[in-house]
DNA sequence: CTGAAAGCGCTTACAG
DNA sequence: CTGAAAGCGCTTACAG
């Protein structure tokens, strides 16, 4: 595997190495049409590929921004890295997806290792626990975007979710269906995490506003393995909850795993709501209503914010955060206790 | 942002650039303790982090493989990408994940691009209409390792499953069910893509074999869009298929829709079994009975094959093609007609 | 035990 | 209109 090489085109083509640059990078203003057409039949036949690692040694650019989500597994992050690859695609961006499992060390790993390799910025979900590598990055003035999260005091724009208008839109829901008893379980807060902390914050307050009680054995914090033994225990209660939200899509899986299990009837026997609007929500049996984020835009956002900051050097952030709304995708999985 | 580089490193610790070089490739042999500790010290006070892009043009190696999957919409692709992954990370490789949409000329984009990033190898879920692309590899003694689909004439080898085994395991379980007439939708064929001609081989060969007829109203071959029509029609008929061999996740995913839609109960007035293990299976109502892959394994084997062929440059095959067995995940969405 | 020098494959002023 | 030269930030024989 001899690899070609641009001095081997040039040597091919009788003319010099500068001149064959100039033509690959379509700086034509002064070149004579012999000599185009030159090159060209040289690189024909030689099969020659540029080497983008050279290039981008010199030009102290990648054309490459890194995205580190907290956890592959859930789905928002899955959909939130496709837009952001389509709006990086068009602006000839390559995208580097990383998955930080959660882990503070893992994030802080691959930060490290992105930056090494020269990504041109950074779109992170943040685990939250790695303030003082981001307030580096931000001291640098290296192009950062967070998505899903913002950090307290690390004033880095993220791109986020109107977490408690999506527990609002969910409780209000509910208690239009007449429903009066209303748990929420979700995944396990962490301080320096937002999001979380808000939705249960929205779910706190929407009870509130309605007039029902807001009752701490109602509302858990725990890992979705333990969400099996978590509703047993709720469904046990003198006054079990009539409606469960499922604070974002691994919880959503584990109660419909633990209603199928116990028989209980979505929909029925007990009303759900999902944050996250999961793929197979809509041709489940009963279909799911979820708080749907619009991932797309989000990921469209929190790119084209990357790319702004890379291309304009402004890295400073105009405004603290982008709140986008959240929908709420009415199917069959909340009863209507008015109906009768 | 000025870039902190290894001369400034060399300088503060009053050695040369080599000896920082050394010093980062633990290469400690000769090293006197002193030297060590004063540019140990260096690198932290100037925040140093060594440029890869530098590196990886003199080594000409980036320790950087990268993954073409045909379609990332199927589970299976994001599964075995995922175990290809870990793979490499434990091998200190980094991967880079690209998705040629069932798309040939983006699949040629993809290959083209992240040689000129100068990967150290490719593994390909192959569209299979890019056969010059994939011989020039060949000839160049690029290491290439195909993954789902072997391509005729391409002697590169491929990590696949025994497609028509997954087929007769459905076959086999359906008939033990007291099923005969068995219908079978895939997605469109295409001659240079083995696994779904093998899967509808299997299928026609089971059937044979349980002394049942073959009847091409019974075997489509369709885009995901059209199934709900060809179920229609199919369901129409004078004798109606009794039973649903779903050729993949999105064929599968289809059936389920329309299903719901028409009021067809699975399990009931419809059998169904589905090719990929797909995540809701086992909660959705009635939990779906399926053909798994083994995604991880199959991952695996891709990952370290083709680590084998970037280290020992043997990017020669010894062997055709690696095979791995499916499993039949019993569930519930086949009815038991033997009972009654 | 450490340093000077060449070179990886490009790009980019600058000169002519 | 095109070429010679320097340089991007590393690594690696080789010399001492």
């Amino acid at each position: 595997m001899k690899t070609v090489t641009m001095a081997d085109v040039a040597k091919q083509a009788n003319v010099s190495k500068s001149t064959v640059s100039q033509y690959l990078n379509k700086r034509y203003d002064y070149m004579g049409e012999k000599t185009k057409a030159r090159i060209e039949q040289a690189i024909k036949e030689l099969g020659y590929q540029p080497n983008i690692v050279a290039r981008s040694l010199k030009q102290k650019s990648t054309k490459t921004i890194g995205v580190i989500v907290a956890n592959i597994l859930h789905n928002f992050s899955t959909e939130v890295s496709r837009a952001i690859e389509d709006v990086c695609h068009k602006a000839d961006f390559h995208t580097i997806i990383c998955n930080a499992d959660d882990d503070p060390d893992k994030e802080k790993k691959y930060i490290e290792m992105l930056r090494a390799k020269q990504v041109d910025g950074l779109i992170i979900f943040p685990t939250g626990n790695n303030r003082d590598l981001y307030r580096k990055m931000l001291d640098q003035n290296y192009p950062v975007v967070f998505v899903d999260r913002s950090v307290p005091d690390i004033p880095i724009s993220s791109i986020m979710l109107e977490n408690e208008k999506a527990s609002e839109l969910a409780v209000d829901y509910f208690a239009k269906k007449g429903h009066e008893r209303i748990a929420m379980i979700t995944t396990p807060m962490n301080e320096n995490v937002s999001s979380r902390v808000e939705r249960l914050e929205g779910y706190q307050r929407a009870l509130q506003s309605h007039g029902l009680d807001v009752r701490e054995d109602y509302m858990r914090s725990i890992d979705p393995d333990q969400v099996e033994g978590i509703l047993e225990e709720m469904l046990a209660l003198d006054q079990p909850p009539q409606a469960i939200l499922a604070g974002n899509d691994l919880i959503l899986k584990e109660v419909l795993t633990f209603s199928k299990l116990h028989h209980f009837k979505i929909g029925e026997d007990l009303s759900v709501i999902g944050i996250d609007d999961v793929p197979y929500a809509s041709f489940y049996s009963p279909s799911i209503t979820t708080i749907a984020q619009p991932t797309f835009k989000m990921g469209k956002m929190a790119g084209e914010l990357l790319l702004d900051k890379i291309n304009k050097k402004s890295t400073a952030d105009q405004r603290p955060d982008y709140h986008f709304e959240p929908t709420l995708m009415v199917r069959e999985s909340v009863k209507d206790n008015k109906e009768d």
